[in-house]
DNA sequence: TCTAGAATGACACCTTAGTTGTCGTTTCTA
DNA sequence: TAGAAACGACAACTAAGGTGTCATTCTAGA
């Protein structure tokens, strides 16, 4: 009984879908988990904001190597001239360097210098260091499952909201 | 050899643990789904914010029955102020109401109004809505397992950041 | 019981991350 | 080649929430 799709509600009469409130509670408990996760991440310096922060911006050179302003703003959840601002002052400090794009004059690419590198190397450590004291009652492969989860409920979340745009 | 708890990362000589590198990918899918879930709350019009917003007050309120505004607080991510204001901006609304706190005088308890409690299941309603469209390719036992993952992953996460306070 | 310290409500100020808007230029595309 | 879109640059502007403080109230320990 508890494994169908769609039942009743006793009381209310309302159409209770078992799955559709699992994944309601997912979404919540992944919004908590977050603001727990951007709480640890300030405390321990390694983050000061997070979707317009340094630490996702750095990380995607380091993953994908150099990317235009625009390309980076895409795949972050924040706006083109908040990336725009941060990649100049990152360039200020010396961490990410323009250079030019062969597809495009005008807009160059961001690289990470070496300084901006080690930086990162030093920033991602800390995260291992923090993450690898946790989910000690946990197995990796179950960890990896569970990325995996999220990873698709996210996509899904991205494309109905893409929709009404 | 994959899944050995720590390995030598060639080239670099670093000590890459595979499951704590797990984790990290676990946290940072989290938060690039939580910036997702609430961009799609905000253009369905479900929230505005979300740790100071009314749909998470209401939650708590709905799920636990009257709770004082620092109870409130202390489960949510934001301030004791914070939800002082929303808690007066509600009872504004006729959305809440304070009543008398038999263990504190001076503390009320915050309980839904008839209206509130209606207004807080049309918001529900309108989240299960939105969870029932999503997750087509995924089985409800797979998503409780992964709420419960990342509901474990939380609460770690939380210890950790209580323990450097 | 008395008192020191913590919790609470109320209010004001402020920080800041991020948005929005615009403009001139450059690039793409049909 | 013309019109549309993308880009960098810059300037408000906003909203969310933090921080600080103070009077009042509660709690717990001597």
């Amino acid at each position: 009984m508890e494994a169908m799709a769609a039942r009743h509600n006793r009381g209310t009469g309302a159409i209770v879908d078992g799955k559709a409130a699992a994944i309601a509670e997912l979404m919540l408990e992944v919004a908590q988990c977050f603001f727990r996760i951007r709480a640890l991440g300030q405390k321990t310096g390694l983050i000061t904001s997070w979707g317009g922060g340094a630490f996702g911006f750095m990380r995607s050179l380091a993953l994908l190597g150099p990317l235009t302003v625009p390309q980076i703003a895409q795949m972050r959840p924040t706006s083109r001239q908040r990336m725009q601002r941060l990649a100049d002052e990152l360039a200020a400090e010396g961490l990410v360097e323009f250079i030019d794009n062969p597809k495009h004059r005008r807009s160059k690419l961001v690289q990470l210098t070496r300084k901006g590198a080690a930086r990162y190397g030093e920033l991602n450590a800390q995260l291992l260091a923090i993450a690898s004291t946790m989910g000690t009652a946990l197995g990796e492969a179950d960890i990896r499952k569970t990325a995996e989860i999220v990873r698709q409920l996210s996509d899904d979340v991205k494309v109905r909201s893409e929709r009404l745009r």
